[in-house]
DNA sequence: ACCCAGCGATAACGCTATTCTCGTGTTCTG
DNA sequence: CAGAACACGAGAATAGCGTTATCGCTGGGT
């Protein structure tokens, strides 16, 4: 294994020890049995291994997601497993953690918009894909551009696994990935003239 | 004015001018042409301040918020109102403080989320009487509890403001106030049978 | 044999939040 | 009015962190 992956490896036994991503790089460095010296040669700034550890874990969660995806053929089906088991999985693993993950992909956005998308990308691929077979199949709206219903569904997900830890805090309730699942499939639904849609993008 | 409240005043005007919350203490404290002695002795961290920025900034916008929204009668007015101009609000003040301050509102709900839930509380409370009334004119959905669809729309507005950055990176596409609308409209309508909702709370 | 790139150990720097010290007013209290 | 408790200003001091720099070693390629 090569040191840049011992160091993912390790930073992300911390985040899903410790739940967070304040662990230091001296307790990273320790850990690793490697060297400060070793770690700022192969990454610029704690900032950019932190960057690698998010790209990482979404990047191998999306590929497992994909498979378990396309043994599905109907989009909605589609749809509701990528929401349903995005939440799932943040409640199995270590809700901590990805609140943490999630956490740290907002300051990012602030920070570095670019490099967000970048790592954001095979995520927001994945889902694009579906919502554009979706459309096409005449099972979710077209009001709205499926670049927009995407933007909207990932936000939508990656805050419920941020405000689940809220949840009882909050209203003194907390739902459930079917839950969520019932609410975003209204949101994508087509249009039936219901309770107010008016705009043309 | 009160110690505190020049601190809280400078704090924001700082957010508001450099769009984030990282300044220092050091320079709160000199622009407020208070000292550093003082400041401890109002608030016992930098966290505490911030926090009670976030409060004041909640409180008073709700405040100014429910006044108009009280000027409709309709419930789907009322809740479209609320959406599009909390929504439409941190788009014309300030973008970056607002997302600044929805980015250490998460923060907060992995670190405090009981002070969390406080100082949200009236903005709570303000969407849940909306959502409530809803529900009893048969206006909204009643397949999910009043307090879930508070949690669900109240993470889809704040990650909206949060995400509205990412806009053009992440899919090439940014949305409106009304998209926005058009998406929780559809997600909060009383459910039609139409692409799967199959659960109850 | 030589070189040099990568490494370990460790000290050092700069920035920050937070605490401490000391001396001065200011205000409440008897 | 006298005195004490308290809030304050100015600034030094402390501690933790990310980051950089120093120095000496080692092992493989020429």
């Amino acid at each position: 294994m090569s040191r840049s992956e011992r160091f993912i490896t390790v930073a992300t036994e911390l985040l899903y020890e410790t739940g967070n991503l304040d662990f230091t790089v001296q307790d990273l460095v320790e850990r690793s049995g490697l060297s400060l010296r070793s770690f700022y040669q192969h990454f610029a700034s704690k900032d950019e291994l932190l960057l690698a550890v998010l790209e990482e874990a979404i990047r191998s969660y999306v590929s497992s997601l994909r498979g378990r995806i396309e043994a599905e053929s109907d989009p909605v089906r589609r749809l509701e497993m990528y929401v349903t088991e995005f939440f799932g999985a943040s409640q199995k693993s270590n809700r901590r953690a990805s609140a943490a993950l999630s956490r740290y992909l907002l300051t990012l956005a602030g920070a570095e918009p670019a490099e967000l998308a970048r790592v954001l990308a095979p995520q927001v691929q994945l889902l694009s894909e579906i919502i554009d077979a979706g459309c096409r199949a005449g099972r979710f709206r077209t009001d709205l551009p499926v670049a927009v219903l995407t933007n909207l569904i990932t936000q939508t997900i990656m805050s419920a696994v941020e405000m689940d830890v809220l949840g009882s805090h909050l209203t003194g309730a907390s739902y459930t990935a079917p839950d969520l699942w019932a609410f975003v499939a209204g949101g994508i639904a087509p249009s039936t003239g219901g309770p107010a849609t008016r705009h043309q993008a």
